[in-house]
RNA sequence: GGGCUGGUAGCUCAGUUGGCAGAGCAGCGGACUUUUAAUCCGAAGGCCGUGGGUUCGAGACCCACCCGGCCCA
């Protein structure tokens, strides 16, 4: 590696730096450079003011003119234009100034506001500190950081250099915001629940395992918290979420990341009518944050968010999209349905499984508007009430956007005779690996009485991919672990 | 796990039929007193992902592996 300066100059540069701008600092967009002068900006223009301003920031670029110098200084609000020049610095300053002087240093300013021949606000240096010198330059100013490895390894030069990153964590935060204040707004309590379980429930998948040292015992990472979540139901708080990490041990994909970001929301005395306007309401919060309008343009399609939105059974949707009638068909049927379409199935694997198959591959796509998927047939779903009008279907919705599924809501269980009964069937079901274990705990909760609710889990991590339009999950992670580079 | 595809200078990328390793930007030296991707002159900068193989000769061809991306499972 070669380094910018000689370890000489290096020492001179540390020398330089102090602390990091006063609490008086404007920021570096035009008007705050401005502001000293706002009402006369011909005043500013003519440098006639005597308000000076303190700028800091990242040197984004450098033009150097002899004897007269521009740099491009950029902070969190946007960029201005430092104008150096030995007069008003004095010579000495400005050439050492000039000399240590990289594109990536960050540095602060000081000086008085004005405007260029041209008009670019600038501000016209009487002195220049640098804060901290990059050893590293930037990457390339045109072409940012294109390498997508790069992009996930040096998150932080992905951002710095590509706008289109930096605004995409913008929104991410900017939804996240908009959930709680929507969440808030309904009457929803914020809580906080284990990360680590010493049992591991609330879906199916594969747990991280890890060793909890103090209680000499392996634990896992929660997969889900809704567990806890009930318990608190059982509790007496009626309207509470949380958004948290779940951990899931599987694979990696376009939509799937085994650390992925869920809010969740349990609501007593609510049913599936509830969850569903809660739903709607959320993400309509969400999208009006980051497009200002339940209708939005992503990825130059138009995409209408504004609820109520479709609803279609799952029966129905699955003879609409395959015409294949869930109510008539066998195993045999479906599987040989499934083959038909290309899909590898096997007539002997549990229905819930061919029919999630099918509707993965055949029905899921089809959804881009946003749809809700409702009244799963009982055998998908082990904890969810069945519709009173039928027992065959329970009170469950999935919903989708652009074929992906952004969440799942059921009219919880809460018999615990019957809670009890489901899991444990879980539990010794044939698809041991997936199998959960039964959480007593939660069960000797449940059996002190929770009452009937609603809840709802929404995957924050897709809501913000379709949001944001980002054609992978990793895009909308700050930190996507990697393999590492040996 | 399978198919396709990529890894060359700090960054973005070329590299022809197998024949001296290239450009732009960044960095370095110099000129330049209002630039906006400043301009101009100059000199540098390489484990061509790793390890084998074929060949007089490999960035390129063959094999294996590592790390990514896309698609499929």
């Amino acid at each position: 590696m070669r380094w910018r300066l000689s370890t000489r100059e290096l020492l001179t540069a540390r020398a330089a730096p102090r602390g990091g701008r006063g609490a008086d600092t404007p920021d570096a967009d035009d008007s705050e450079a401005d502001a000293p002068d706002a009402n006369d900006s011909e005043a500013a223009a003519r440098g006639g003011g005597e308000a000076l301003v303190d700028v800091a920031g990242r040197i984004v670029g450098v033009r150097r003119m002899g004897r007269t110098s521009f740099a491009t200084l950029r902070d969190a609000s946007g960029e201005i234009q430092l104008f150096l020049t030995d007069k008003v610095m004095g010579a000495s300053a400005y050439s050492s100034a000039l000399e240590v002087l990289d594109v990536g240093d960050l540095v602060s300013a000081g000086g008085q506001p004005f405007r260029t021949r041209s008009g670019e606000p600038s501000v016209r240096v009487e002195r220049l500190r640098m804060a901290a010198k990059a050893l590293r330059p930037l990457p390339d100013k045109w072409g940012g950081l294109q390498d997508p490895e790069a992009r996930f390894r040096q998150r932080y030069l992905d951002i710095l250099t590509n706008e289109d990153a930096r605004r995409r964590f913008e929104s991410r935060s900017a939804i996240v915001a908009a959930l709680r204040a929507e969440l808030d707004e309904h009457g929803f309590m914020e809580v906080e629940t284990p990360t680590l379980q010493p049992v591991y429930g609330g879906g199916s998948a594969t747990p991280f395992v890890t060793s909890y040292d103090a209680l000499h015992r392996d634990y896992y990472l929660r997969i889900a918290d809704e567990l806890y979540l009930k318990r608190l139901l059982v509790a007496g708080y009626e309207r509470v979420f949380e958004i948290c990490k779940d951990f899931r041990n599987e694979g990696i994909d376009r939509t799937h990341c085994p650390e992925f970001t869920m809010l969740e929301a349990y609501q007593a005395f609510a049913d599936l009518g509830g969850m569903r306007e809660l739903v709607q309401a959320l993400v309509a919060a969400a999208v009006t944050a980051v497009h200002g309008s339940t209708e939005a343009t992503i990825g130059g399609r138009r995409v209408d968010f504004t609820p109520p939105w479709p609803r279609v059974a799952y029966r129905e949707a699955l003879l609409e999209h395959a015409g294949l009638d869930l109510e008539t068909l066998g195993d045999a049927e479906l599987a040989a349905a499934g083959r038909d379409r290309g899909l590898r199935v096997d007539a002997a694997w549990p229905r819930a499984k061919l029919l999630d198959t099918l509707m993965q591959h055949v029905v899921e796509p089809a959804l881009t508007a946003p749809t809700l998927l409702e009244r799963y047939p009982a055998e998908t779903t082990p904890l969810a009430k069945r519709c009173e009008d039928d027992p065959r279907y329970v009170d469950r919705f999935e919903f989708f956007v652009d074929g992906m599924e952004l969440g799942n809501a059921y009219t919880e269980l809460n018999d615990p005779i019957d809670q009890r009964a489901r899991l444990q069937a879980q539990a010794s079901g044939r698809e041991g690996s997936e199998a959960m274990p039964v959480d007593e705990d939660f069960l000797l909760a449940l059996e002190h009485g929770m009452p009937p609710a609603g809840g709802l889990g929404l995957g924050v991590d897709r809501l913000v991919m379709v949001l944001t339009g980002a054609a992978n999950i990793r895009d909308v992670i700050l930190f996507p672990q990697l393999r590492d580079r040996s």
